[in-house]
DNA sequence: GATGTATAGTTTGAATTCAAACTGTTTTTA
DNA sequence: TAAAAACAGTTTGAATTCAAACTATACATC
């Protein structure tokens, strides 16, 4: 039967996709990105380039406080821009600089670089199997949060 | 087909897993304990409650620094104690005291908690192929570090 | 045995994260 | 409309983590 390990399994490859991300960024020489900055970019060029700081927030599964510490440091390295809503002045979009829009093709090939090694020792259908799984447990956690 | 959605699902249990044992040790009343400390403990109960400190770092998958750190905090709260080896000064060897073997049994219970949660919206036969699945996948990445 | 190398652990500094307190703006309510 | 509450975002402080540099000890080789 079951062996109760899934727990730390999951604990063991968060970490090695992270580390495989953050490898994957240096070898494409940037330098300048964070795994959790990349997530605000991905994020971004899922919204055409525009959102405001709490659906980023919302989106990366950050507090507020870390999304305005992410967007900084995207912001000082030229990736993105912060800009008042004119109507709601408490609202700050972020938008994607050319910089920013210019490395959306390598986010692409890295993403998917990605997940052929996630997916590799699996066939087809048990990548499929595995994916209902995890969203079955993941939607067993009461406040679903996102 | 795939939906790619596996490394993001799994990063969401993670957090969502890491919360529910934070608030798990919370409501069992322990309140100077945090998670990663609690696999300090979880290693040392598995292994007669005594450890050279790289060994608890290789089973917590954690830096020899943090876990430098890690135990500095559980030797504070009287959890755990440190005697050199005495034939190798090198060594330092980490032993629970009786307060840290006095929550061993609050420790299971909170780990079959956990446990139930997370495996609940599963059959036996679904919990077993997800454990098989992960496996498989973990084991996929290469310098398996652990 | 002296010298160099490897090993175990600690210290320090930087990065990332959250929570709490705060600022400024908007909406609600009295 | 004035006061109160809600909201968006920032600042600050603390916790956790890693990497690099460091200390001390043990092993290897000459």
């Amino acid at each position: 039967m079951r062996k109760n390990n899934a727990i730390v399994l999951i604990g063991s490859l968060r970490e090695k996709t992270h580390l495989l991300l953050e490898s994957e960024l240096r070898s494409s020489g940037i330098t300048d990105l964070a795994a959790s900055q990349g997530a605000v970019l991905a994020a971004l060029y899922k919204h055409d380039g525009r959102l405001p700081m709490k659906e980023v927030a919302r989106l990366v599964r950050r507090d507020k406080s870390t999304v305005t510490y992410l967007t900084d440091r995207l912001i000082d390295n030229g990736y993105i821009q912060k800009e008042k809503d004119s109507a709601d002045k408490r609202i700050s979009y972020v938008t994607l600089t050319e910089k920013g829009w210019g490395i959306q093709g390598l986010f692409r090939e890295i993403s998917n670089r990605l997940n052929e090694t996630f997916y590799s020792p699996l066939s087809d259908e048990e990548a499929h199997l595995l994916e209902q799984l995890l969203e079955k447990v993941d939607q067993g956690f009461l406040p679903t949060g996102g």
